[in-house]
RNA sequence: GCCCCCAUCGACCAGCGGCCUAGGUCGCCACCCUUUCAAGGUGGAAACACGGGUUCGAAUCCCGUUGGGGGCACCA
């Protein structure tokens, strides 16, 4: 048998980090077994799901580089592969399925289950479907016929005790029939209904393993049953447990990012992301960092744990850092330009200057960021004007060697010849052995002035690509700011 | 309420009856390096939820407790 994966979004805009890890591992095991790996567009309720949200999800895997040997764009032998273009195949298993007397036709209105169903509640009993309309006679049917009640359609359970199946990831699963209750395939305008969609798809797509998350358990043996009553084969099962927040909470909004949109503005790399997920629920003892080929190669969907699995966004962090690492300088740069637009620091298509500086300021930024969001900070002076950041000033000016270092260094750059990296960094040290404090001591103030803050990229860099009479005048400007300060003024307000 | 799933350092993973004085990674702490911030180096603290079994022997198997999570629609 081949094996035959698939990912099934319901397309809601950009995909769950929780998803895109479910069909993380659909595709590694797909990729590790030579399989192929399916994307199905679950979109069976018209009112919920629109075109953009579709591009979206399409957008999001191949950013990911998560392809799919079939689905929309690509076609297969199996297609439509949007549920809202097979809907003509569900009619039909609906009316395979009536006819067989596997479904039956159920006349209840929605107010009158809810009601039923508060009822049982109240009273303690399970909640499902009473079979009310589960044995109607045929005068029955007419009379509501007569009355035009719109008509859903219900899966009639079979005399069983139990479904039982082994869950690749979570070991066997039982589950007494009588815990279920004859669930609804249609809906009364005949629109099919999401357990009836599925097991029709999986079955005519020739699903093999269906690999998703736990919140869908509940739905297996129903889904089983179906299979059973539509006469497929039955695929091999394998349920993820959910990702969690910090908090241990399931994954949601209220942690922050959670859409794959959200990570890619926030400047994670997609190959990090990949490797980040793929470890959460699953790993070896040894190394992290991981390639996709080496993913693929060792990753099986039987060693994925069956605990929930948290998210550890320091972790992520620090990983995006090391992808970011190991990036040569080149296709960093590439990547960088649309942070520093975002961050409106260059042109839209950058101007040759910009680029250049943009250029040139990788490397200064390459160690110093786990995300690449980060970047623009590190660097803005030499974009724009900066505004000295109040804090840093009441930390690092206050000094009483303060302003003579700075008016120095001043002069000392005004007439520096040649001007070079170097020579920058050799004279402001000299300035400071003269004048008798520590390089530690005396660079803040340095940093202050050029770039706004202490948190920066390197100050002589900076000095060197900002060019000397622009050094100069923000070390002036400094200077007369610290001239203020040493002669008793009132703490540095940020105007 | 009923049904189901889960349980090793703060987090992720290793462990699949003896090799465990429980290993790796992130984070944390300390030190080193250092022009800030990082990166890098060295070292450290840190876990088998609890209670019963089974066994010569249990983190590993079984049962219960507790704690977390999911599900119970004419949503997916």
């Amino acid at each position: 048998m081949t094996l035959r994966v698939r990912a099934a979004p319901a397309p809601s805009g950009s995909l769950h980090v929780g998803n895109v890890r479910t069909f993380l591992f659909n595709w590694l095991y797909a990729r590790h077994l030579g399989g192929t790996f399916v994307l199905r567009i679950e979109d069976t309720d018209p009112a919920r799901f629109s075109e953009e949200a579709f591009t979206a999800v399409l957008q999001d895997l191949k950013w990911l580089s998560l392809e799919w040997d079939e689905g929309p764009e690509v076609g297969g032998p199996y297609g439509p592969y949007r549920q809202s273009e097979r809907s003509h195949l569900y009619a039909a298993a609906v009316s395979r399925l009536l006819e067989s007397g596997w479904a039956y036709r159920c006349f209840c209105t929605a107010e009158e289950l809810a009601q039923r169903r508060a009822e049982a509640r109240a009273e303690g009993r399970p909640p499902g479907y009473d079979g009310r309309c589960r044995n109607l006679t045929a005068d029955q049917i007419r009379r509501y016929e007569k009355e035009g009640r719109p008509a859903a359609v219900r899966f009639r359970l079979p005399e069983q005790d139990a479904v039982v199946f082994e869950d690749l990831v979570i070991g066997e699963v039982s589950t007494n029939v009588d815990r279920l209750d004859d669930f609804a395939i249609a809906r009364s305008d005949g629109a099919a209904l999401y357990n009836l969609a599925v097991v029709v798809d999986d079955g005519m797509m020739q699903i093999s393993h269906v690999i998703r998350g736990d919140d869908l358990l509940s739905n297996t043996p129903k889904q089983i049953l179906l299979h059973g009553a539509l006469g497929n084969p039955i695929p091999r099962f394998a349920h993820l447990p959910q990702v969690l927040g910090p908090d241990r909470k399931p994954l949601s909004k209220r942690h922050g990012s959670t859409s794959i949109s959200e990570f890619r503005q926030a400047g994670y790399l997609p190959e990090a992301l990949v490797n980040f997920l793929a470890l959460l629920g699953w790993g070896t003892a040894g190394d992290t960092i991981l390639s996709v080929d080496e993913l693929t190669t060792m990753f099986d969907i039987e060693d994925v744990h069956p605990s929930p699995a948290m998210l550890d966004p320091a972790k992520l962090d620090w990983m995006n850092g090391e992808y970011i690492r190991q990036l040569p300088e080149k296709e960093l740069t590439r990547r960088l330009e649309p942070f520093y637009a975002g961050a409106g620091l260059i042109s839209v298509p950058p101007s040759p200057e910009e680029r250049q500086k943009v250029e040139a300021a990788t490397p200064l930024v390459h160690t110093r960021m786990r995300r690449l969001a980060e970047a623009p900070d590190l660097v803005r002076g030499l974009f724009t004007e900066v505004e000295m950041d109040p804090a840093a000033v009441e930390r690092v000016m206050r000094e009483p060697h303060v302003p003579e270092f700075l008016k120095r260094a001043a002069d000392a750059l005004d007439s520096l010849d040649p001007w070079s990296k170097e020579g920058v960094e050799a004279v402001l040290r000299s300035i400071a052995e003269e004048v008798g404090v520590k390089p530690r001591k005396a660079f803040g103030p340095v940093y202050v002035a050029i770039s706004g803050s202490t948190v920066s990229a390197p100050v002589f860099d900076l000095i060197a690509l900002l060019g000397r009479e622009e050094s100069v005048r923000r070390l002036r400007k400094a200077e007369a700011l610290s001239n203020r300060m040493d002669s008793g003024a009132a703490p540095y307000q940020k105007r």
